[in-house]
DNA sequence: AAAACTGGTTAATTTAATTTACCATGGCTA
DNA sequence: TAGCCATGGTAAATTAAATTAACCAGTTTT
C-alpha cells in the first residue's frame, strides 16, 4: 500500500476571512458588486456572512489593501473604481471632436452588442428580463417628458443591461469602459440629440425588438435587432449631418440674394 | 442599498473531519480507492493529510458508520465492499448454466465495452496507458506459459482497466458488478477455455489493437476493435459448441455400428 | 445639538483543533 | 513462548482560531 500511500493531499480549509474575501471577490467579477456600490455596515454585514465583525473587518481590510474596497470611518465602504480607460482624458477630448471616430466608435459597439444581445439571449435570467422590462419603461416615460438626458441615461443603461445579461464578465467590463466613454459625453450630446429627434419613437421600437429576442430565446434575432438598432443609429447621425450641410449651404445662398 | 444589501451568503468553512470525509468519498466514487484497498495507518494519513490523529478518527468513524470503511484493532483501515449484486446467488447458479445467458451476457459487455474503449481513448493517462501495457505483457506471459488462470485473470484485468481509463464513474461501478460474475466463473470456465484453445494468439492481438487505438486516442478505432474482439469471442464460443455437438453425434453413430 | 448611524480597537471568552501520553489487540520473530 | 513492533482506541492538556462584548471616534440625520 505504499504506492497508493502518497494519495492523499493535505487538508486545506481556508480561513474564516480567506473565505469572505473569495466570496465578494467572486461577486465582484461576476458584475454582482460594481463599483460604487455600497456594502452594508460591517454590522449588518457580519450577521448575513454569519462571521464575527473582527474576522469581517480583516477580510475587508484586505480587499482595501487590494485597491478592491473603499473604506472611510463613519460611512459605509464602497466597492473601489474598477474601470482604467482606455483613453487618456487629452485622448478623449481629441477622439471626441474628430467627426469619424464617431462612427468608429459605433461600429464598434454594433458589433460588440449583437455579440452581447445573442449571449444575452441564451443566458438571461428572469431578474435580467424585468430588469430590461423596467428600463423600457422608463425611457419611454422619459421621451414623452421630453427629459433628454433621463432618456440618454436609461438608452446606457439599456444597453448596459443586455451586456450584465450576456453574463460574460470580460465583455461587462470592457463594454463598461466604452459606455463610460458615452456617459460623460464624451461625444457631443447633441450628435444624440438630433438622432433622437423625430425617430424617437422608432428607436424605441427597435429597443423593444431586441428585447422581445432575448425573452424569446432567439440568439440570431437579437443579435440581428442589435446590428440592425446601431445601423439605424449611425445612419440617422448621417442623415442629421447632411441636413445640417443643406442648411448651412441654404442660409448662405439666401444671403447671397439680399446683397 | 437594502435591496443589495441581501445578496451575501453566509460562509461555511467545513470543519476539518468534514473535510476529510469528502476527499476519501471522492476517492472513492472516481475509482481510486477500491473496495478492499487497505488505507494507510491513522498516523501516516494523519501525516499526509495534516491533520491531526483525533480528527482523522473522527472522519473515519463517521465513513465506517456510512458503510464506506472497515475498521478493526490492529489492522489497518479497508474500503468496505462497494458492489452490490445484480443478482442473488440463486440466479447466479441459474444464469450460469442458462445457454443463452452467456450470449446475453457477451452481447451487454460488447456494447459497454465499446462504449468504454471509445471513452478510453479520449480520455486515458499515462499511467493508465502503462497499467495497460504490463497487462497485455502479463497475459502474453501467462498464456505462453500456458497458464489458463493467470491468463484468465490479466484478461478480466484488461478489460477492467480500460473501463477504468474511461474515467467515467458509474461505468466503472457497473462493469465491477460485471467483472466480479466473471471473477467468480459463474459461467463455466471451460466455455472460456475451449476459446483460448488455439485462438489465443489471435485474441492477443485483438487485445493489442484495441490497446493500441486507446494509445492512438482512436476513439472510434477503439469502439471497433473492442466490439470486433467481443464478436470474435461470442462466434468462437459458439463453434466450440457445435463442434462439440458434432463429436457427441459421432460418438453416438460409432456406438450404434458395434452393436 | 443630540441621536443614531458608521467604522476602529481590544480584551475576555468560547470553540475547534492539535499535541502528547498511554492502553489494548494482533502479528511476527528470536 | 515471551518480547517486540505494528496497528487501532482513548483522553487530558495545550494551542490556535474565532466569537463576543464593550467602548472609542467620525459622520450623517433628525
Amino acid at each position: 500500500m505504499d504506492k497508493a500511500g502518497k494519495v492523499f493531499e493535505p487538508i486545506a480549509t481556508g480561513s474564516v476571512a480567506e473565505s469572505v474575501i473569495h466570496q465578494i471577490e467572486a461577486m465582484i467579477v461576476s458584475g454582482i458588486l460594481r463599483e460604487g456600490t455600497k456594502l452594508p455596515s460591517e454590522r449588518a454585514l457580519s450577521e448575513q456572512l454569519n462571521v464575527s465583525r473582527p474576522k469581517l473587518r480583516e477580510a475587508l481590510k484586505q480587499l482595501e489593501k487590494d485597491d478592491l474596497l473603499v473604506v472611510k470611518q463613519g460611512e459605509r465602504s464602497e466597492i473601489a473604481p474598477l474601470i482604467g480607460s482606455a483613453m487618456t482624458p487629452a485622448f478623449q477630448e481629441l477622439y471626441g471632436r474628430h467627426p469619424s471616430a464617431l462612427f468608429d466608435f459605433l461600429e464598434y459597439r454594433r458589433e460588440q452588442e449583437a455579440f452581447a444581445a445573442g449571449l444575452a439571449a441564451k443566458r438571461a435570467t428572469k431578474a435580467d428580463k424585468e430588469i430590461l422590462t423596467e428600463i423600457l419603461a422608463e425611457m419611454e416615460r422619459s421621451r414623452i417628458a421630453k427629459d433628454f438626458k433621463a432618456e440618454h441615461l436609461a438608452d446606457v443603461q439599456f444597453h448596459s443591461a443586455i451586456v450584465a445579461a450576456s453574463n460574460n464578465s470580460t465583455l461587462i467590463h470592457m463594454m463598461a469602459s466604452i459606455y463610460q466613454l458615452t456617459k460623460r459625453g464624451v461625444f457631443s450630446n447633441r450628435l444624440f440629440l438630433r438622432t433622437m429627434d423625430g425617430v424617437g419613437q422608432k428607436l424605441h421600437g427597435q429597443h423593444c425588438n431586441i428585447a422581445q429576442c432575448i425573452f424569446d430565446s432567439d440568439a440570431e434575432g437579437a443579435a440581428e435587432a442589435a446590428r440592425y438598432h446601431l445601423d439605424y443609429v449611425e445612419s440617422s447621425i448621417r442623415a442629421g449631418q447632411e441636413r445640417d450641410a443643406r442648411e448651412r449651404l441654404g442660409q448662405k445662398r439666401k444671403f447671397m440674394r439680399k446683397s
